[in-house]
DNA sequence: GTATAGTTTCACTAATTACTGAAACTTCAG
DNA sequence: CTGAAGTTTCAGTAATTAGTGAAACTATAC
Protein backbone atom coordinates (compact mmCIF):
# COMPACT_ATOMS: atom_id res chain seq x y z
CA UNK A 1 0.00 0.00 0.00
CA UNK A 2 1.25 2.95 -1.02
CA UNK A 3 1.78 6.23 2.21
CA UNK A 4 0.40 9.15 2.45
CA UNK A 5 2.93 11.84 1.81
CA UNK A 6 3.01 13.49 5.98
CA UNK A 7 2.90 9.93 6.68
CA UNK A 8 6.05 8.52 4.53
CA UNK A 9 8.26 11.67 5.64
CA UNK A 10 7.17 10.61 9.64
CA UNK A 11 8.10 7.15 8.52
CA UNK A 12 11.35 8.45 7.08
CA UNK A 13 12.29 10.59 10.06
CA UNK A 14 12.08 7.95 12.36
CA UNK A 15 14.55 6.09 10.41
CA UNK A 16 16.84 8.77 10.26
CA UNK A 17 16.39 9.72 14.28
CA UNK A 18 16.86 5.97 14.70
CA UNK A 19 20.10 5.38 15.26
CA UNK A 20 19.98 8.72 17.67
CA UNK A 21 17.04 6.90 19.22
CA UNK A 22 19.43 3.80 20.27
CA UNK A 23 18.24 1.52 16.87
CA UNK A 24 19.17 1.27 12.91
CA UNK A 25 17.47 3.09 10.15
CA UNK A 26 15.02 0.52 9.66
CA UNK A 27 14.61 -0.29 12.89
CA UNK A 28 13.58 3.10 13.71
CA UNK A 29 11.45 2.82 10.18
CA UNK A 30 9.25 -0.14 11.42
CA UNK A 31 8.51 1.80 14.25
CA UNK A 32 7.21 5.10 13.20
CA UNK A 33 5.33 2.91 11.05
CA UNK A 34 3.45 0.83 13.51
CA UNK A 35 2.74 4.16 15.70
CA UNK A 36 1.04 5.76 12.49
CA UNK A 37 -0.54 2.88 11.67
CA UNK A 38 -4.26 2.04 13.01
CA UNK A 39 -4.34 -1.35 12.61
CA UNK A 40 -1.48 -3.82 13.73
CA UNK A 41 0.51 -4.65 10.71
CA UNK A 42 1.90 -8.08 9.29
CA UNK A 43 6.15 -9.14 8.65
CA UNK A 44 4.97 -8.69 4.80
CA UNK A 45 3.57 -5.47 4.92
CA UNK A 46 6.15 -4.13 6.51
CA UNK A 47 8.58 -5.34 4.30
CA UNK A 48 6.77 -3.99 1.71
CA UNK A 49 6.07 -0.65 2.73
CA UNK A 50 9.26 -0.08 3.73
CA UNK A 51 10.87 -1.97 0.74
CA UNK A 52 13.35 -4.09 3.18
CA UNK A 53 13.79 -7.91 3.25
CA UNK A 54 11.87 -10.29 5.17
CA UNK A 55 15.00 -11.34 6.96
CA UNK A 56 15.93 -7.70 8.09
CA UNK A 57 12.24 -7.29 9.37
CA UNK A 58 12.37 -10.28 11.25
CA UNK A 59 15.08 -8.67 13.11
CA UNK A 60 14.07 -5.74 13.76
CA UNK A 61 10.75 -7.06 15.45
CA UNK A 62 13.51 -8.83 17.80
CA UNK A 63 15.13 -5.36 18.52
CA UNK A 64 11.61 -3.64 19.23
CA UNK A 65 11.13 -6.77 21.40
CA UNK A 66 14.05 -6.24 23.31
CA UNK A 67 13.04 -2.82 23.88
CA UNK A 68 9.23 -3.89 25.06
CA UNK A 69 7.84 -1.35 22.65
CA UNK A 70 5.35 -3.65 20.57
CA UNK A 71 2.69 -6.30 21.13
CA UNK A 72 2.10 -9.48 19.32
CA UNK A 73 -1.55 -11.02 18.33
CA UNK A 74 -3.02 -13.23 16.20
CA UNK A 75 -6.07 -13.32 14.00
CA UNK A 76 -8.20 -16.44 14.41
CA UNK A 77 -8.08 -18.53 11.39
CA UNK A 78 -4.34 -17.16 10.36
CA UNK A 79 -0.73 -17.94 11.95
CA UNK A 80 0.38 -15.02 11.21
CA UNK A 81 2.00 -12.44 13.84
CA UNK A 82 0.31 -8.91 14.46
CA UNK A 83 2.50 -6.26 15.39
CA UNK A 84 1.43 -3.04 16.96
CA UNK A 85 3.17 -0.02 19.09
CA UNK A 86 2.74 -1.55 22.87
CA UNK A 87 1.01 1.35 25.02
CA UNK A 88 0.20 4.54 25.27
CA UNK A 89 2.63 7.45 23.60
CA UNK A 90 3.57 8.22 27.52
CA UNK A 91 4.53 4.49 28.42
CA UNK A 92 6.71 4.53 25.27
CA UNK A 93 8.50 7.35 26.02
CA UNK A 94 8.91 5.92 29.62
CA UNK A 95 10.07 2.78 28.02
CA UNK A 96 12.69 4.18 25.33
CA UNK A 97 14.18 6.48 28.11
CA UNK A 98 14.27 3.30 30.81
CA UNK A 99 15.95 0.95 28.32
CA UNK A 100 18.28 3.69 27.38
CA UNK A 101 19.44 4.38 31.14
CA UNK A 102 19.36 0.32 31.46
CA UNK A 103 22.24 0.12 28.15
CA UNK A 104 23.95 3.75 28.79
CA UNK A 105 23.98 3.82 32.21
CA UNK A 106 23.90 1.02 34.27
CA UNK A 107 27.03 -0.49 32.87
CA UNK A 108 29.04 2.86 33.58
CA UNK A 109 27.76 2.18 37.25
CA UNK A 110 28.94 -1.38 37.07
CA UNK A 111 32.47 -0.28 35.77
CA UNK A 112 32.80 2.72 38.46
CA UNK A 113 31.65 0.73 41.50
CA UNK A 114 34.20 -1.73 40.79
CA UNK A 115 37.39 0.64 40.07
CA UNK A 116 36.33 2.33 43.45
CA UNK A 117 36.82 -1.13 45.60
CA UNK A 118 40.00 -0.29 45.92
CA UNK A 119 42.02 2.35 47.21
CA UNK A 120 44.44 4.56 45.20
CA UNK A 121 47.92 4.80 45.77
CA UNK A 122 49.66 7.71 44.06
CA UNK A 123 48.29 11.27 43.74
CA UNK A 124 47.15 10.54 40.40
CA UNK A 125 45.35 7.78 41.13
CA UNK A 126 43.29 9.51 44.01
CA UNK A 127 42.29 12.77 41.76
CA UNK A 128 40.47 10.07 39.67
CA UNK A 129 39.50 7.95 42.48
CA UNK A 130 37.47 11.35 43.86
CA UNK A 131 36.36 11.88 40.02
CA UNK A 132 34.93 8.33 39.48
CA UNK A 133 33.20 8.70 42.96
CA UNK A 134 31.19 11.74 41.86
CA UNK A 135 30.40 10.30 38.81
CA UNK A 136 29.35 7.44 40.29
CA UNK A 137 26.64 9.13 43.05
CA UNK A 138 25.37 11.35 40.21
CA UNK A 139 24.75 8.39 38.06
CA UNK A 140 23.36 6.28 41.09
CA UNK A 141 21.02 9.37 42.43
CA UNK A 142 19.86 9.62 38.33
CA UNK A 143 19.14 6.12 38.46
CA UNK A 144 17.06 6.19 41.59
CA UNK A 145 14.65 9.41 40.40
CA UNK A 146 14.20 7.35 36.96
CA UNK A 147 12.87 4.70 38.94
CA UNK A 148 10.53 7.13 40.91
CA UNK A 149 9.27 8.33 37.52
CA UNK A 150 8.75 5.47 36.36
CA UNK A 151 6.50 4.57 39.13
CA UNK A 152 4.25 7.60 39.18
CA UNK A 153 1.46 7.38 37.29
CA UNK A 154 1.14 9.58 33.59
CA UNK A 155 -0.90 11.72 35.36
CA UNK A 156 0.93 13.17 38.26
CA UNK A 157 3.76 12.44 35.73
CA UNK A 158 2.51 15.52 33.65
CA UNK A 159 1.16 18.00 36.69
CA UNK A 160 5.16 17.65 37.73
CA UNK A 161 6.11 18.55 34.25
CA UNK A 162 3.82 21.44 33.27
CA UNK A 163 5.03 23.06 37.06
CA UNK A 164 7.77 23.11 35.60
CA UNK A 165 10.05 26.38 37.59
CA UNK A 166 7.47 25.64 40.25
CA UNK A 167 9.10 22.97 41.05
CA UNK A 168 11.62 24.97 43.42
CA UNK A 169 8.46 26.96 45.39
CA UNK A 170 7.41 23.25 45.89
CA UNK A 171 10.12 22.44 47.23
CA UNK A 172 10.34 25.36 49.77
CA UNK A 173 7.14 24.54 51.06
CA UNK A 174 7.89 21.24 51.74
CA UNK A 175 10.77 22.18 54.01
CA UNK A 176 8.92 24.50 55.52
CA UNK A 177 5.91 22.06 56.62
CA UNK A 178 8.58 20.11 57.37
CA UNK A 179 10.47 22.50 60.00
CA UNK A 180 7.16 23.14 61.43
CA UNK A 181 6.18 19.64 62.40
CA UNK A 182 9.45 19.29 64.05
CA UNK B 1 52.69 8.95 30.27
CA UNK B 2 51.61 5.44 31.02
CA UNK B 3 48.13 4.91 32.60
CA UNK B 4 47.45 3.24 36.10
CA UNK B 5 45.27 0.53 34.96
CA UNK B 6 41.85 1.69 36.75
CA UNK B 7 42.59 5.17 35.26
CA UNK B 8 43.01 3.39 31.45
CA UNK B 9 40.11 0.79 31.82
CA UNK B 10 37.64 3.90 32.72
CA UNK B 11 39.23 5.61 29.81
CA UNK B 12 38.18 2.67 27.44
CA UNK B 13 35.29 2.46 29.15
CA UNK B 14 34.32 5.68 27.83
CA UNK B 15 35.44 5.21 24.55
CA UNK B 16 32.86 1.86 24.53
CA UNK B 17 30.28 3.79 25.35
CA UNK B 18 30.91 6.96 23.59
CA UNK B 19 28.74 5.96 20.61
CA UNK B 20 25.89 5.19 22.88
CA UNK B 21 26.41 8.98 24.91
CA UNK B 22 26.56 10.29 21.31
CA UNK B 23 29.76 10.78 20.03
CA UNK B 24 32.53 8.28 18.78
CA UNK B 25 34.47 6.10 20.33
CA UNK B 26 38.01 8.53 20.37
CA UNK B 27 36.06 11.18 21.52
CA UNK B 28 34.91 9.31 24.52
CA UNK B 29 38.13 8.73 25.61
CA UNK B 30 39.40 12.01 24.74
CA UNK B 31 37.32 13.16 27.20
CA UNK B 32 37.55 10.60 29.55
CA UNK B 33 40.92 11.02 29.89
CA UNK B 34 40.32 14.97 30.85
CA UNK B 35 37.86 14.00 33.34
CA UNK B 36 40.82 11.60 35.13
CA UNK B 37 43.04 14.30 34.54
CA UNK B 38 43.62 16.91 37.33
CA UNK B 39 45.92 18.50 34.76
CA UNK B 40 44.61 20.33 31.88
CA UNK B 41 46.27 18.24 28.69
CA UNK B 42 48.15 19.72 25.09
CA UNK B 43 46.50 17.46 22.24
CA UNK B 44 50.17 15.64 21.95
CA UNK B 45 49.47 14.65 25.02
CA UNK B 46 45.81 13.24 24.34
CA UNK B 47 47.20 11.86 20.92
CA UNK B 48 50.07 9.93 22.65
CA UNK B 49 48.14 8.71 26.25
CA UNK B 50 45.32 7.07 23.50
CA UNK B 51 47.92 6.61 20.28
CA UNK B 52 45.81 8.03 17.95
CA UNK B 53 46.23 10.43 15.35
CA UNK B 54 47.37 14.47 15.86
CA UNK B 55 44.33 15.31 13.40
CA UNK B 56 42.08 12.78 15.18
CA UNK B 57 42.48 14.78 18.50
CA UNK B 58 41.83 18.13 16.48
CA UNK B 59 38.81 16.71 15.01
CA UNK B 60 37.68 15.39 18.89
CA UNK B 61 38.31 18.69 19.75
CA UNK B 62 36.17 20.31 17.68
CA UNK B 63 33.36 17.75 18.44
CA UNK B 64 33.28 18.14 22.08
CA UNK B 65 33.76 22.05 21.92
CA UNK B 66 30.40 21.79 20.19
CA UNK B 67 28.69 19.64 23.08
CA UNK B 68 30.22 22.66 25.24
CA UNK B 69 31.98 20.37 27.61
CA UNK B 70 35.63 21.72 27.65
CA UNK B 71 37.57 24.44 28.57
CA UNK B 72 40.90 25.85 26.19
CA UNK B 73 43.51 27.29 28.12
CA UNK B 74 46.82 28.59 27.48
CA UNK B 75 49.84 28.87 29.93
CA UNK B 76 52.19 32.02 29.46
CA UNK B 77 54.70 31.77 27.49
CA UNK B 78 53.33 28.76 25.84
CA UNK B 79 51.65 29.08 22.78
CA UNK B 80 50.28 25.33 23.03
CA UNK B 81 46.22 24.99 24.25
CA UNK B 82 45.35 23.30 27.27
CA UNK B 83 42.09 21.45 27.01
CA UNK B 84 39.86 20.34 30.64
CA UNK B 85 36.55 19.59 31.02
CA UNK B 86 34.31 22.31 31.34
CA UNK B 87 32.48 22.97 34.98
CA UNK B 88 31.55 20.31 37.57
CA UNK B 89 30.24 16.60 36.97
CA UNK B 90 26.87 17.73 37.57
CA UNK B 91 27.23 20.70 34.73
CA UNK B 92 28.89 17.50 32.39
CA UNK B 93 25.95 15.80 33.08
CA UNK B 94 23.50 18.74 32.37
CA UNK B 95 25.33 19.60 29.32
CA UNK B 96 25.04 16.46 27.86
CA UNK B 97 21.61 16.04 28.45
CA UNK B 98 20.82 18.88 26.82
CA UNK B 99 22.71 18.61 23.61
CA UNK B 100 21.36 15.34 23.20
CA UNK B 101 17.88 16.76 23.49
CA UNK B 102 18.99 19.11 20.83
CA UNK B 103 20.35 16.48 18.97
CA UNK B 104 17.45 13.73 19.25
CA UNK B 105 13.69 15.97 20.26
CA UNK B 106 13.98 19.39 18.34
CA UNK B 107 14.28 17.85 14.70
CA UNK B 108 11.25 15.76 15.38
CA UNK B 109 9.29 18.53 16.73
CA UNK B 110 10.03 20.66 13.72
CA UNK B 111 9.09 17.53 11.81
CA UNK B 112 5.90 17.15 13.55
CA UNK B 113 4.86 20.66 13.97
CA UNK B 114 5.70 21.15 9.77
CA UNK B 115 3.25 17.96 9.20
CA UNK B 116 0.59 19.01 11.58
CA UNK B 117 -0.45 22.54 9.68
CA UNK B 118 -2.20 20.62 7.14
CA UNK B 119 -5.64 18.67 7.96
CA UNK B 120 -6.15 14.88 7.23
CA UNK B 121 -8.32 14.18 4.30
CA UNK B 122 -8.37 10.34 4.83
CA UNK B 123 -9.53 8.29 7.51
CA UNK B 124 -5.93 6.79 7.42
CA UNK B 125 -4.39 10.41 7.52
CA UNK B 126 -6.40 11.06 10.60
CA UNK B 127 -5.58 8.91 12.90
CA UNK B 128 -2.07 9.18 11.56
CA UNK B 129 -2.59 13.37 12.50
CA UNK B 130 -3.63 12.35 16.07
CA UNK B 131 -0.76 10.31 16.56
CA UNK B 132 1.52 12.97 15.55
CA UNK B 133 0.29 15.22 17.50
CA UNK B 134 0.16 13.19 21.02
CA UNK B 135 3.82 12.87 20.10
CA UNK B 136 4.27 16.74 19.33
CA UNK B 137 2.64 17.51 22.72
CA UNK B 138 4.80 15.06 24.84
CA UNK B 139 7.81 16.56 23.00
CA UNK B 140 6.94 20.04 23.73
CA UNK B 141 6.14 18.41 27.95
CA UNK B 142 9.84 17.37 28.07
CA UNK B 143 11.35 19.92 26.43
CA UNK B 144 10.10 22.69 28.55
CA UNK B 145 10.55 20.71 31.72
CA UNK B 146 14.21 20.02 30.17
CA UNK B 147 14.41 23.69 30.19
CA UNK B 148 12.93 24.37 33.68
CA UNK B 149 15.47 21.63 35.01
CA UNK B 150 18.42 23.61 33.48
CA UNK B 151 17.67 26.59 35.41
CA UNK B 152 17.43 25.19 38.58
CA UNK B 153 20.76 24.83 40.85
CA UNK B 154 22.40 21.94 41.24
CA UNK B 155 21.39 22.32 45.17
CA UNK B 156 17.96 21.84 44.36
CA UNK B 157 17.89 19.45 41.88
CA UNK B 158 19.49 17.12 43.85
CA UNK B 159 17.15 17.63 46.52
CA UNK B 160 14.36 17.23 43.96
CA UNK B 161 16.10 13.86 43.08
CA UNK B 162 16.83 12.62 46.37
CA UNK B 163 13.41 13.36 47.11
CA UNK B 164 12.20 10.36 44.92
CA UNK B 165 8.28 8.84 45.31
CA UNK B 166 8.12 11.41 47.77
CA UNK B 167 7.19 13.50 45.10
CA UNK B 168 3.88 12.49 44.93
CA UNK B 169 3.29 13.64 48.16
CA UNK B 170 4.53 17.07 47.81
CA UNK B 171 1.83 17.17 44.73
CA UNK B 172 -0.67 16.46 46.80
CA UNK B 173 0.21 19.01 49.13
CA UNK B 174 0.82 21.44 46.50
CA UNK B 175 -2.62 20.76 45.05
CA UNK B 176 -4.05 20.99 48.63
CA UNK B 177 -2.29 24.38 49.80
CA UNK B 178 -3.67 25.69 46.39
CA UNK B 179 -7.65 24.79 47.09
CA UNK B 180 -7.40 26.56 50.38
CA UNK B 181 -6.39 29.94 49.00
CA UNK B 182 -9.21 30.21 46.66
C1' DG C 1 60.50 38.57 6.37
C1' DT C 2 61.29 33.62 7.81
C1' DA C 3 61.80 29.80 10.87
C1' DT C 4 59.25 27.46 14.14
C1' DA C 5 55.66 25.55 16.92
C1' DG C 6 51.59 24.70 16.62
C1' DT C 7 46.44 23.54 14.49
C1' DT C 8 43.25 22.12 10.77
C1' DT C 9 41.76 19.92 6.66
C1' DC C 10 40.90 16.26 3.71
C1' DA C 11 41.54 12.34 0.47
C1' DC C 12 42.26 7.84 1.43
C1' DT C 13 41.90 3.42 4.06
C1' DA C 14 40.28 0.64 7.86
C1' DA C 15 36.74 -0.91 10.80
C1' DT C 16 32.20 -1.37 11.93
C1' DT C 17 27.50 -1.92 11.30
C1' DA C 18 23.41 -2.82 8.52
C1' DC C 19 20.96 -5.50 4.93
C1' DT C 20 19.97 -9.21 1.78
C1' DG C 21 18.26 -13.49 0.42
C1' DA C 22 18.47 -18.25 0.45
C1' DA C 23 18.37 -22.11 3.46
C1' DA C 24 16.97 -23.98 7.85
C1' DC C 25 13.71 -24.26 11.03
C1' DT C 26 8.85 -24.26 13.31
C1' DT C 27 4.11 -24.92 13.64
C1' DC C 28 -0.11 -26.51 12.68
C1' DA C 29 -4.08 -28.36 9.73
C1' DG C 30 -5.55 -32.25 7.50
C1' DC D 1 3.19 -37.97 8.81
C1' DT D 2 3.19 -34.42 5.28
C1' DG D 3 3.18 -30.10 3.32
C1' DA D 4 1.96 -25.36 3.41
C1' DA D 5 2.44 -21.07 5.65
C1' DG D 6 4.90 -18.90 8.28
C1' DT D 7 9.51 -17.24 11.06
C1' DT D 8 14.49 -17.19 12.00
C1' DT D 9 19.29 -17.54 11.09
C1' DC D 10 23.46 -16.44 9.01
C1' DA D 11 27.21 -16.03 5.55
C1' DG D 12 28.26 -12.75 2.41
C1' DT D 13 28.02 -8.01 0.68
C1' DA D 14 26.90 -3.15 0.82
C1' DA D 15 26.88 1.09 3.15
C1' DT D 16 28.36 3.94 6.62
C1' DT D 17 31.32 5.83 9.87
C1' DA D 18 35.82 6.41 12.06
C1' DG D 19 40.79 7.16 11.82
C1' DT D 20 45.26 8.24 9.56
C1' DG D 21 48.87 11.11 8.13
C1' DA D 22 50.69 14.24 5.04
C1' DA D 23 49.97 18.78 3.31
C1' DA D 24 48.04 23.27 4.04
C1' DC D 25 47.36 26.65 7.04
C1' DT D 26 48.06 30.12 11.18
C1' DA D 27 50.36 32.67 14.50
C1' DT D 28 54.36 34.25 16.86
C1' DA D 29 59.20 35.19 18.13
C1' DC D 30 63.13 36.87 16.48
Amino acid sequence: MKLASKIESFVMHCGEMGSRWGFNRTVGQMYGLMIISENSLTAVEIADSLNISRGNVSMGIKELQSWRLINITHKPKDRKEYYAPAGSIWEMAIRVFEERRKREVDPTLSLLRNNLLDEPTTTQETYAHQQMLEIHDLLETITQWAGELQKMNPDNLNKLMKLGSGVSKVLDIKDKLLSNNK
